[in-house]
RNA sequence: GGGCCGGUAGCUCAGUCCGGCAGAGCGUCUGGCUUUUAACCAGACGGUCGGGGGUUCAAGUCCCUCCCGGCCCGCCA
C-alpha cells in the first residue's frame, strides 16, 4: 500500500484548522474544497443492480447528497453522478425480486429458468424478468433512480455498459493493457490470485455472451484482447464457460472491480465519493492505490458511512427482510426520511419500522428548535439552524430562522396522534378532534387541513402495515348488538363512571370492578366493549383507548344510545 | 488472530475532531391546569459516558489497555 495514501474516515479527521461544523456535510465540503476541485464538482455514489435496491442502499444517494446541496449552497456548480454497475455478471439468483412498484416478488414467481440461464451475464444483457425494462439492470437501476426522485434528489444516472460501449473507458482500459505488469504489481498487495498471466479485463464472449476471465493475448494498441471462454468460480458454484475462443475489443468487457471504480473516478472526474463501510478495509486502499500509482489521479475525497439495520436485524434482500423508499414513504414524509440521513454517517443506526413514531417525533422537534418554538441546547439549535433547510422544500438551504417566512411553517399532527384519528372513518370527526386537541386551528382552512392530514394516511398506513396498537377502526355508528341484563347494567355503570371524567387508567380499572360488581366473567366483559366500539371480539388496551376517545362519544355508545 | 469503526439515561439520540458543571426528546412518577383527555404547564426519578489505567488544575472528549458489537483481512463487488 502506498505511504500517502488516504484515510476514507474522513469525518474523523481534523480540518487543519478552527472550522467547526454543526453539519457532518459542511465537514466533508471543506475538505472537497481543500483540493481547489475544477467546477462542475462531481459527487457520485453507485451500486449493482443485482437486486431489490432497499433503503440502506440509499445511503449511496443521500449522503452524497448533502454533501453536493452544502457545496451548492456555497455557490459551485455541482453534479451528484449515480453509476450503475450494470456490466456486473450475475452471480447468483436473488431469492426476491421487486417489480417497478416496489412490490417484492419470489424468484418462483417470474421466469426463474430464464434467468437462471443468464448466470455469468452482464446485467444488461438480461431480460427483464418483468418484461417493463430493456434489461435486468436497467429495471433495477429504474428502481433506484425512482426511489431518489421520491426524496427529492437529482441524480445524473450512468450506465456502466454505456461507459464501456460509448468508449468512455477505453482509454484507461487501454492504460492499463499497456501497462499490465505495474498493475500486477498494484493489485498483488491486494489480492493472492495475481500471478505474471493475470490480466485485469473481462472481455464478454461474443459466443456465450458471459463475462469471462481468461484473456490469452493482450494488443493493447489494436484494442483488441484474444480470450477464451473458461469456466468461472461464483461463490460456491461454477459457472461453465462455453470455451469459445475469440477475440473482444475494450468496450466488449468490462475492467474488475478493483480497477473499475478508479477507472469511473478518473472518466466521471470525481471529487467525492461516499460508500459503505464494506468498502473501507478493502477496495478504497485498493482503488487509491491504483488510482495514485498506476493511473496517476488524485483519488476523490471518501466517505465511509455505517450500514443502519431494520428494526434490528441486518437489510437482507433474499430474505426479504427489506424496505424500499416508495413503502417508507406511504408511512412518513420525504422530509422525516432525509432528517434519517442527515445524521451522523459514523453511527450504526436502527431503522425502527415499529417505532416510526419515534423518528417523526424527533423530526418535529427538530423543526420546532429551528423555528425557535422550543427550547434546546446551543449545539441542537446550531445543528437545526444549519440542517433543517436541506431536509424541506419550503426553505432554500443557507436560510436563516430570522429570514424563514412562518407562514410556510408546516402544520404537524403529532404521529400517534395521527394514528388515533385515523381510527376514525370520518373525515369531520377527524378534523373535529384534531382541533379540539389543538393541534389544528379553530376553523381550519381545507388547504391546512389537508397538509396536516398527509400525516393521519400515512399514520394509519403505519398502523395497518404494523398491525399495532392503533390498527382498529372505530365504528361511527352504533353495531346491532344484543347483550344480557348484566352486561348491560355493567356496560351503564362504566358509562356513569366515564361521564364522571377520568383517564384510561382509571377507565381500566374501573372495567374490572364493573364486571366484578355485576357478576360477569371479565373476559366477556372486554368482549361486549369491543363489540361496540370495533365489532370486534378483540382490540386495544381498553380502557387506555376510551381514555383517548372524545368522552361523550365513548358514554353515548357505552349507553348503546349512538 | 490482525486492521478499522462504534459502545452516552428504560428507549431514540446530541455532545468526542477543539478537554471546562452529564444533555434533549420519548417513557415513567408527582403535582398543576383545562367543568372530559393521549393535549398543555411545572417538577422529580433516571448515568460506572462499555471496564481499567494514565496525562491534566480539569477527561464522555487526549493516551494506553481490556471487553462487547459490526465491517474488512480468498474470490466477487
Amino acid at each position: 500500500m502506498s505511504d500517502d495514501a488516504i484515510s476514507p474516515y474522513t469525518l474523523s479527521t481534523d480540518d487543519g484548522d478552527d472550522r467547526r461544523h454543526a453539519f457532518w456535510a459542511d465537514h466533508v465540503a471543506d475538505a472537497v474544497l481543500d483540493r481547489d476541485p475544477d467546477e462542475p464538482i462531481v459527487v457520485k455514489g453507485g451500486i449493482s443492480p443485482s437486486g431489490v435496491p432497499h433503503l440502506g442502499n440509499m445511503n449511496e444517494v443521500m449522503r452524497g447528497y448533502f454533501v453536493a446541496e452544502v457545496l451548492r449552497e456555497r455557490g459551485y456548480e455541482v453534479r451528484q453522478v449515480f453509476t450503475s454497475d450494470d456490466r456486473d455478471p450475475l452471480r447468483k439468483l436473488p431469492r426476491k425480486l421487486a417489480d417497478l412498484e416496489g412490490n417484492l416478488v419470489d424468484l418462483g414467481d417470474v421466469d426463474a429458468g430464464a434467468l437462471g440461464r443468464n448466470l455469468g451475464h452482464p446485467y444488461t444483457a438480461i431480460p427483464d424478468p418483468f418484461g417493463c425494462c430493456d434489461s435486468y439492470g436497467a429495471h433495477f437501476s429504474n428502481l433506484i433512480q425512482s426511489g431518489a426522485d421520491a426524496l427529492g434528489v437529482p441524480i445524473e444516472l450512468a450506465s456502466n455498459t454505456d461507459l464501456y460501449e460509448d468508449g468512455d473507458f477505453e482509454a484507461v482500459t487501454r492504460f492499463v493493457l499497456e501497462h499490465v505488469d505495474e498493475a500486477r504489481e498494484v493489485l498483488r498487495e491486494y489480492q493472492d490470485k495475481i500471478d505474471d498471466d493475470y490480466v485485469p479485463f473481462n472481455p464478454i464472449c461474443s459466443e456465450c455472451g458471459k463475462v469471462t476471465e481468461t484473456v490469452t493475448a493482450i494488443r493493447a494498441s489494436e484494442g483488441e484482447v484474444d480470450y477464451e471462454c473458461t469456466d468461472m468460480e461464483a461463490g460456491d458454484q461454477v459457472i461453465s464457460g462455453c470455451g469459445h475462443a475469440g477475440t473482444a475489443t475494450l468496450r466488449e468487457g468490462k475492467l474488475p472491480w478493483r480497477l473499475e471504480w478508479p477507472a469511473q473516478w478518473q472518466v466521471l472526474g470525481v471529487d467525492f465519493e461516499p460508500f459503505g463501510k464494506d468498502h473501507a478495509e478493502g477496495s478504497w486502499p485498493s482503488g487509491d492505490d491504483v488510482a495514485r500509482n498506476l493511473l496517476g489521479n488524485e483519488p476523490p475525497v471518501p466517505m465511509v458511512y455505517e450500514w443502519f439495520t431494520l428494526d434490528g436485524e441486518p437489510f437482507s434482500s433474499s430474505e426479504g427482510h427489506v424496505v424500499l423508499v416508495d413503502d417508507v414513504l406511504d408511512l412518513l414524509e420525504p422530509e422525516v426520511l432525509r432528517h434519517f440521513f442527515a445524521k451522523n454517517p459514523k453511527k450504526a443506526r436502527d431503522f425502527p419500522l415499529s417505532r416510526l413514531d419515534q423518528l417523526v417525533d424527533e423530526f418535529d422537534r427538530f423543526e420546532a428548535v429551528y423555528y425557535g418554538e422550543v427550547e434546546a441546547s446551543e449545539d441542537e439549535r446550531e445543528r437545526a439552524e444549519r440542517v433543517y433547510p436541506f431536509l424541506v422544500d419550503h426553505l432554500d438551504p443557507g436560510t436563516a430562522p430570522a429570514d424563514a417566512p412562518v407562514e410556510e411553517r408546516p402544520t404537524r399532527i403529532p404521529y400517534t396522534f395521527a394514528a388515533v384519528l385515523g381510527m376514525f372513518p370520518d373525515h369531520d370527526v377527524r378534523v373535529e378532534h384534531a382541533v379540539k386537541q389543538g393541534h389544528l386551528p379553530e376553523d381550519p382552512s381545507d388547504a391546512v387541513v389537508d397538509r396536516a392530514f398527509e400525516r393521519v394516511e400515512r399514520a394509519r398506513t403505519w398502523a395497518s402495515r404494523q398491525d399495532n396498537e392503533y390498527n382498529y377502526t372505530v365504528l361511527e355508528d352504533l353495531p346491532d348488538v344484543d347483550f344480557d341484563a348484566e352486561t348491560e347494567a355493567a356496560l351503564d355503570d362504566l358509562a356513569d363512571f366515564v361521564a364522571a371524567g377520568h383517564d384510561g387508567e382509571a377507565i381500566q380499572g374501573e372495567i374490572y370492578e364493573t364486571a366484578k360488581d355485576n357478576g360477569l366473567p371479565i373476559g366477556d366483559f372486554f368482549g361486549a366493549g369491543y363489540e361496540l366500539f370495533f365489532g370486534e371480539a378483540e382490540g386495544p388496551q381498553l380502557g387506555q383507548f376510551l381514555g383517548k376517545l372524545e368522552q361523550e362519544f365513548v358514554v353515548q355508545r357505552l349507553r348503546r344510545e349512538a
